[in-house]
DNA sequence: GACGAACCATACAGACTTGTCTGTTGGGTT
DNA sequence: AACCCAACAGACAAGTCTGTATGGTTCGTC
């Protein structure tokens, strides 16, 4: 039953209760006690709470930026990537009952200034953008055009985690893939007219 | 020195406090202390800490609407409105030391659901969005495309907040200050040709 | 077989949390 | 004068939190 090692279920079941109720809002005695784990097995394998925190920041970036590359690299329409996107946030939304971006979530939580961490969810939210701003450089090569585009995106999608979050519903999601159906088929008619 | 009002008082520092560190890493001993109030005069006034954070939100929100209600009786026009709304949110983030919205931040840091407090974020979050939907059917009466247009604006405006905070710099307002201009302008071409 | 790393259980320190309780002070009203 | 009520101070309960310390067990490798 028990995963072999300690630091892999710590690990596994703070990525868990993080996500589930946030940072500041779990203890590590809940944490060792869910993991079937000794205290002092944690504190060998991190030297505080806080570490943890960023180690599971650090595991969760890694795993959103090879996501990302794979879904550059893969053949399709860059419209296409996009929109999907957008659907596997709901699905998301839905499986993690309505709590959302665990970075911005983090920083809510966090009762004292981290530098470490800080410095983690930036280069985190700039890696989303950069996401965003390639498939849009794909879809509308003009220099300026692309660029505000992406970055529309980036905000778009922000701002409809976090309204998800707060009405607990999906339909901020359904909202902002109109809204970037829109700026699409838009961006098309004015490069068409160009 | 002190407020003749205790309630005044602990209303106005937790309102303070809350926006700066967020409801969960404030307790009330610190709110008490920085008030210069009795315990007992706090749980004279307030029945608990969630109370507190309930009456406190309920007042924000009470301040936003009427705010939002002059803005739409104000003369003048509805493009100027939204801009000029943007401008201000990147006032009050500068002041606030990239604190996002007090609602958003609170639903993060709370530890166990609380009906009354979640209801009361639902409520402000679709004034908010209101808000921005009337400004939008004052610059493009037609049906559904200023439905469209409004709820955009709502999910760049929580974007560019969100993101503002997350990275503890302004540029994502401005950057969705421009989008919001594209948008704009864009909509008037559309029926103009129409 | 010996060494060391990883793991376990448990007790503890010290500071913090929300909320309760007792008792006092002082101004305003009846 | 009698009463009410807001506000005061401060101790207390019962529990939480992070992090440390002690000591014992299992296991792979030299």
């Amino acid at each position: 039953m028990k995963k072999t090692n300690a630091r892999e279920r710590l690990l596994g079941t703070a990525a868990d209760l993080f996500t589930e109720r946030g940072y500041g809002a779990v203890g590590i005695n809940e944490i060792i006690a869910k993991s079937e784990t000794a205290k002092a097995s944690f504190y060998h394998h991190f030297p505080s709470k806080e570490n943890l925190c960023l180690t599971w920041l650090e595991e969760t970036h890694a795993r959103s930026d090879t996501r990302h590359d794979a879904i550059l690299n893969e053949p399709g329409d860059a419209e296409e990537k996009v929109i999907h996107y957008f659907a596997s946030l709901k699905e998301w939304m839905k499986t993690k009952d309505f709590r959302g971006c665990p970075f911005t979530n983090t920083v809510s939580s966090l009762d004292k200034a981290s530098p470490p961490i800080s410095e983690q969810i930036e280069l985190h939210k700039l890696s989303i953008r950069d996401f965003f701003s390639a498939l849009a450089r794909e879809m509308a090569p003009a220099g300026s055009a692309s660029r505000r585009l992406g970055t529309t995106f980036f905000l778009l999608y922000s701002g409809a985690t976090t309204e998800a979050q707060n009405l607990r519903s999906n339909w901020p999601i359904d909202a902002a893939v109109e809204s970037v159906r829109h700026l699409i088929s838009a961006s098309k008619e004015a490069s068409a007219k160009a």
